[in-house]
DNA sequence: CTGTTAGCGCATTCAA
DNA sequence: TTGAATGCGCTAACAG
């Protein structure tokens, strides 16, 4: 013991309430953890020492005496915290969490395989009871370890390929077809395709819908009519600026995601286009309704997401096994007036 | 031991690690911490062992044995996690967070104070290093509870009165003051202002703000002029609508929040005022250039509002024990044309 | 270089 | 109804 280093927050320990109140350590224990059979005199003195030294039980000790028992920690794993999606999606995990008592850890990959993977064994050392992940597309192996190990993991948003875990995602693919649909049937031909990284799982389905859309209308698509590796809007909208600027314009376009919709349609006000040409937009933007014209979008609910991918954990831990499971959300298409323009010559 | 119920989810441990590589216990916790002293022969086997019983450190028992020492967690409450304010503000935090190797346990407190005091005392049961805050208006007893016991707590956004703690926050009230005297400039006299719940600090440092200018001017200020409590996007549309729709239309506006400006903007469209009325919003919104009138506006910088907080948090971790500090972050005043409109006749 | 002993704060088991 | 002993998984403090 160093007399004159005064251990830095200290906090009191259940052997000190016990002291304090004249009673045994496990006395102490039954009431905290509001166990049968301690005397009203008991726990009166108990409660009242508890109050005086400020004591709060250590969740680690606990958690580690129990074995078998939950941690009451859930672990999430993003692509981007800061992402608005991401906000919703954790709030529908947090919702879900509380419900069964759990915290949640939030972290974000930045789209790096190995600081998700890092990510994985920081939350499986803390013991979290399971995990939710928006995953990389280069997840899996992480994941089959933690899977092998008994860590329970659900997927949201994207469904790393061939890999033994519940996954909750929208329709993708169906979204985009029916907006590519949209499109079509009031006439459009020259339709121009504004896409994500073919990395990613969502982008990969997306674009495909959008392929099996014009395939069926027996349409041919031209390469340079599909733009695809737009991460952020800038990139978004020079792709667009130059699609728009290009000898034969498209009549009509479709932004399959969030970024690539902001940065579309900054080109197309830029170019004084917006009243021209037709534009679909996967994922609702904010002001959508106030835009001139008001975008029409295919919506997915991030919150929902969430909060199924959180249900479906608990599920697991409940000790459900039955098969891993893809639940596949419907995506809703709002017409408002951008996607319903005919084509203007 | 019960034979036929297998310890579900048993993960090896060290000591089991130590009779697979036929070491002692201290020897595989040198190696796992990497500790000096082994010999590459040893170290060869116990990493062998470690990767053939997928062996990962327990943190809780860590952490329970290492007195002290820290925990590589802190704690962070919001209001929203949802929020899409509160999404970049989260990244602030765990970007600092990484950087000390510390991950993030996020929980919302839906400006709930009991929520919010449940919330505390559960992260301080698991022995969070630290809290980062943006508290509700009533959070001042728990955190003064916290900081008796040692728990370090920085708050963000907003100050709770008289509380002694660090905190980072935007300049509320001068953000708003230079709005309004953007507006004056320009000959404005009649001028509305549309903000949040005056129960929380920011809301009445803003319309503070937006009486100081108007005193200045020497400008009274009508009490049907000034609209508070105004909490989601529906109910700031209808108020601003009654407002613009009253006898004497103010000639500008002054929307003191995020979602107010939202509301706002609606009503100004479906009045068709856009153009007539002029506006400045308090934060600034996705589509801002894009809208017409663009939207003039004093833009938080969320993200830094988090970062802050944190690197404050660690600072104090580390054992700064200085007076509890403000940092007070300047809000640039963005003109984008919404708000140089002159007063129309 | 390696190992043994003790104990972090608590819940579990069993005894009184 | 109460309490003493034991150990969760690990690291600290000491030996060898």
């Amino acid at each position: 013991v160093t007399p004159f280093e005064p251990t830095p927050n200290r906090r009191p320990t259940m052997r000190e309430v016990a002291r304090s109140a004249g009673v045994s350590l496990k006395t102490v224990s039954r009431v905290v953890n509001d166990e049968p059979g301690v005397s009203p005199a008991l726990q009166g003195r108990v409660h009242t020492a508890i109050a005086a030294l400020g004591y709060e039980p250590d969740a680690r000790a606990r958690s580690l005496r129990r074995t078998g028992a939950r941690d009451q920690t859930i672990g999430l794993i993003l692509v981007d915290a800061g992402n608005p999606f991401a906000g919703l999606m954790t709030r529908g995990v947090e919702d879900v969490a509380r419900k069964h008592g759990s915290l949640v850890i939030a972290a974000s990959s930045d789209e790096d395989p190995e600081r998700e993977s890092l990510l994985f064994r920081e939350l499986v050392a803390r013991r979290v009871d399971g995990l939710v992940m928006y995953p990389t597309d280069h997840a899996a192996p992480s994941i089959v370890r933690g899977l092998e190990r008994g860590t329970q993991v659900v997927c949201v948003d994207r469904v790393p390929d061939g890999l033994p875990c519940d996954a909750v995602v929208s329709d993708n693919r169906g979204g985009i077809r029916e907006a590519t649909e949209l499109l079509l049937s009031t006439g459009h031909r020259d339709i121009g395709y504004l896409g994500d990284s073919l990395h990613i799982y969502t982008a990969r389905e997306r674009l495909a819908g959008f392929q099996e859309a014009m395939a069926r209308a027996g349409i041919s698509v031209d390469r340079d009519r599909t733009v695809a590796g737009l991460r952020d809007p800038e990139v978004a909208e020079s792709a667009a600026r130059a699609m728009l600027s290009g000898p034969r314009r498209p009549t009509g376009l479709i932004a399959a995601q969030n970024l690539v919709t902001i940065g579309t349609i900054k080109a197309l006000h830029q170019l004084g286009l917006e009243h021209e040409v037709a534009l679909i937009s996967f994922d609702d933007v904010q002001f959508a309704t106030e835009l001139s014209p008001a975008i029409t979008a295919v919506a997915q609910d991030p919150y929902e997401l969430g909060r199924r991918a959180t249900v479906r954990l608990f599920e697991r831990l409940d000790g459900d096994t039955s098969e891993p499971h893809l639940d596949v959300l419907p995506v809703p298409l709002i017409r408002r007036g951008s996607g319903e323009m005919r084509v203007s010559r």
